[in-house]
DNA sequence: TATGTCTGGGTAAACGTTTTCGCAGATGTG
DNA sequence: CACATCTGCGAAAACGTTTACCCAGACATA
């Protein structure tokens, strides 16, 4: 039914090699008549090259993989955009898998893109288990690391962020703002951003000799509900607090809820600071101080980092992004 | 480097169609000693299977394209998440693009997905014009409608949700809460869900016996954006309103946004419904009420639907799910 | 005339699989 | 013993491209 190399080929009186050259455009000798001829018969005959089988012969597949914990938490979208809007501008396509931040369903998300021959893959690394590193290890896939960093060898690249002055710039400024006792309830430990985060905090407190109390930290998840969990383990642990700075912004909107609902007022009561500026903590009342990720441009870069390799074969490098804290009312 | 199955076939002494056979599981006849030895050369040397290779001769790439407008739009990534993990449970993969609801960057990207061989495609349609739906009509790929209606001729189902009913019974909640004067800032009206909304709206009012005026109506885009603009020409409309129907929530949150910035208070000065019931919609103040759309279920569905058709050969359908309201604070 | 140089293509292998037959030897059957 | 039936596997084509070489004729050159 539909229509191959062959049958043009046959149409117009020549051999595949000249109709591949002549729609490759590989070959200015092939003469302007016997050209256009082909490009005709093409056309009229609505030709859709077959990728699949240029693919098995040039090894380029022209696809790359985008794997993620989660598209439905709201920093991922951006992330997801930028990187698709640079692959479409490259003449790549995305792939795109949700790991839930289970190593399992990554390493095999992993093993099906290496089957399907994605050229490279950009990856939010979940869980930082041993034999998840031990599998990545044996890929042979260009990769390029996102948001969460990891010791693996073939790595062509890296987009991370500075969580560490990003969380130390957001708890000065609390300090700075007179709150001496910031509680914080992160993400889980087991990421490296929630890692460099709490070494922001910790050292910003230091560095204004404040002691650190790790009574007022909290550990969970980067998920909505660990925002109103968290903030009410905060509440009942009975312990001194006036300001909480939250692992991400969906924690940070959630946190506030849960005051609000308690009665208490943000921020004249007690001070909430998020991380991440998605969209919506512009949107809720009141307006979220938040470090500001610039979700969008990592996906952008990692993708350009990625075919810069690939294609341009530079050097694979690091990339590492700057935050900015956005002060809005709730600080 | 990367073994194949004639470097398997060699190691074992047998052929390669004996590789095949044992690697697929495909025919019992061989002896428990041949697959068993052939079975632990592949795992030794870490094969992995060409997926490009089987594609050309099986014509089958489990592989499934995703359109959508814009998944930086909330309603998007429920819905995302929704046909991956339907897709990840039946051994498929999704592409995924953003079209921007712009008709070139669409059928751009549904060739692109044609080349790739995609075995099926799930599309919510932008900008309804002619050449598009042409273009559609060539395709030869299996196409699952979902979200927005248009008539093609080989859409092999469709997910689709009752927006008369969504927006007809929305308004007429408002209505029942004694509004009477009840604006609507609604989408752009080239797509059928705005349209469709738009005739529940005024469904609802001539129900009631409420005369429409068409100046309360305003079509804007689904962009947060728009919640703001529309929301002022409301106002400078200068005519009478007391409650806003919103044609996302996108637009309901930014119209609170607005409204309380001008010292409006939602719901006591004006009431705000919106639509879509996106997480951020609770997280807002006040909560928002607003019309549930089941986003998750409708990727779940399209693909599921999509694979029924491909591997099952079910019959094609029509899916029409059932919205219902979510009431909060903002009425 | 013999040689060289363009011009305009064609040949055929290769990419890594799957799949349709077919075949040789072993075993059973009458 | 002659024949049929199983058992276990292999040969080779096919999927739709790309690409490294090669080649035949036309024309120019010495």
């Amino acid at each position: 039914m539909k229509i191959t190399i062959k049958d043009i080929a046959k149409k117009a009186n020549v051999s595949t090699a000249t109709v591949s050259k002549i729609l490759n455009n590989k070959d200015e000798r092939i003469s302007k008549k016997t050209r256009e001829r082909v490009l005709l018969i093409a056309k009229e005959n609505n030709y859709i090259p077959n990728l699949m089988a240029r693919s098995l012969v040039t090894r380029k597949t022209n696809t790359i993989g985008l794997v993620l914990p989660d598209i439905t938490n709201p920093f991922f979208p951006e992330l997801a955009r930028g990187a698709e809007d640079k692959a479409n501008k490259e003449g790549y396509m995305i792939m795109y898998c949700n790991t839930d931040d289970d190593a399992e369903k990554e390493s095999s998300y992993l093993e099906m893109l290496a089957q399907k021959m994605v050229d490279g893959i950009i990856l939010t690394q979940s869980a930082n288990k041993e034999g998840n590193v031990e599998s990545l290890n044996k890929l042979k896939i260009p990769l390029v690391l996102i948001d969460r960093d990891i010791n693996v060898k073939n790595i062509k690249g890296k987009v991370l962020v500075d969580n560490f002055s990003g969380a130390y710039e957001a708890v000065d400024y609390l300090i700075k703002k007179e709150y001496k006792k910031i509680a914080y309830i992160t993400g889980p430990l087991s990421t490296t951003t929630a890692i460099e985060r709490l070494g922001g905090y910790t050292k910003a407190l230091e560095d204004s000799g404040i002691l650190i109390n790790f009574e007022l930290i909290f550990e969970g998840e980067y998920k909505a509900q660990w925002g109103i969990d968290g903030t009410n383990e905060l509440l009942n642990s009975k312990v001194e607090f006036d300001a909480i700075f939250c692992g991400n912004d969906l924690i940070a909107v959630n946190a506030i809820r849960t005051l609000k609902e308690k009665g208490i007022h943000v921020p004249n009561d007690i001070a909430v600071l998020g991380y991440d500026n998605i969209f919506l903590s512009d949107m809720i009342d009141p307006p979220l101080t938040t470090v500001n990720q610039p979700a969008y441009k990592m996906g952008y870069e990692a993708v350009k980092l990625l075919i810069d390799v690939l294609d341009n074969n530079k050097e694979g490098k690091t990339i590492k992004l700057k935050t900015n804290l956005v002060i809005r009312k709730s600080v």
